[in-house]
DNA sequence: GTCTATAGAGCGATAGAC
DNA sequence: GTCTATCGCTCTATAGAC
């Protein structure tokens, strides 16, 4: 989203709004470069902004890619929100969440790993802290009515299968030798599906670890 | 493993076989900082050696690296092979497979993501494409057993599943808000074994995806 | 084969003009 | 609030001494 005029001014550069500006060329970037190439001096000049103007909107880069990292979790609750929206099977629901979950991660690269990374804990987002527990009440919700007590195990593997997909698809390893045509939505909601009927079918044991003696 | 005599030489330090020593070193620091932070410099900090001396070895970084990784690649290997020696069942086979890939990744942060990665491919390691395929096969061989023509599915399932559990482990998401003290091979073992319940059991349909009209 | 030294680049962050 | 300019750091890669 860019000010009207065009994007490329000459001379000064005034904006309206900087902050949410740069906040959204960075989860822009993010999905390009992924978490580790982002630089607070590529997202200014993508703005055409100079490299020192963040720096009024943000104390440093950890501060910067927290606030990203608090947007991309409101837009991935939505993403999920939207998709389950309307499903009243528990399973679905998870499923669904799953699958919207992981063509996020595949699309902007961010995912639990960055919204709950300790290297950005420390910066203490009170956005990012409350969203992230958004993302994850979409799949406890229906979790818990899936697998009760459990639920915190089913989840647990809800999650890093849709994490897979969707880092793997985003490092190409999906598309490199591809099976199916498939979009990773339908495929990561598939597998979930199997594997919530693995995990509850065949017994709670599949999901809740053995007792320890 | 250095040679003998420690780590901290004063003045010129003679070693005697510097490449692999270089590609050890790059393995640990691997583990440590990530694929992204990998840096030649520091590797050669870490081995003794001024930061030159690498390049008497490997072309660039990124020759360098695919060494690392083709290295990273064999270990992960026997790593699988390791886990389903002596077991006959192929779903008990995958599953182990798969808790052995999740515990490598989280260790030493290596995974599918890099072996295949298109930005080594440009490298054409030899060494790294053929262990690559060997990992793989360790993963395809039980799933045809179980799947037949659905194999390439499942195995892509469980890949995911595996790598979703070895990469939110190694970002330290498992750690952070951790239900058991269950290990992750175990964590990942038990829940590829509910997938593969879930994707044989409720019927292929949940493996395959629906033929196109 | 390893060293020292260096060029050249990118980034994080700050100082001071406007 | 944004600019220009700059410092200090790390990294990749090369040149040349030994």
């Amino acid at each position: 989203m860019l000010v009207s005029g065009g994007p490329r001014l000459r001379g000064r550069y005034h904006h309206g709004d900087l902050a949410p500006a740069l906040v959204e060329a960075g989860l822009a970037q993010l999905g390009e470069r992924g978490p580790a190439a982002f630089s607070v001096a590529e997202v200014a000049r993508r703005v055409g902004v100079s490299t020192a103007a963040p720096y009024r909107h943000f104390a440093d880069r950890d501060t910067f890619l927290a606030a990203v990292a608090a947007r991309a979790a409101t837009l991935l609750a939505a993403a999920m929100t939207e998709a389950v929206d309307g499903l009243a099977d528990p399973a679905e629901r998870l499923a669904g969440a799953a699958g919207a979950y992981a063509a996020f991660v595949a699309e902007h690269r961010v995912g639990l790993d960055v919204i709950f990374s300790p290297g950005l804990r420390a910066v203490r987002d009170t956005d990012l802290a409350a969203t992230g527990r958004a993302v994850m009440s979409r799949l406890l919700d229906p979790s818990r009515e899936l697998a009760g007590d459990g639920a915190l195990h089913l989840v647990e593997q809800v999650v890093a299968l849709a994490h897979g997909y969707g880092t793997l698809d985003a490092d190409g390893f999906l598309t490199a030798d591809r099976v199916t045509d498939e979009p990773t939505t339908a495929r990561a909601r598939r597998a979930a599906l199997a594997l919530i009927a693995g995990a509850s079918g065949a017994g709670a044991r599949a999901v809740v670890p053995p007792s320890r003696p």
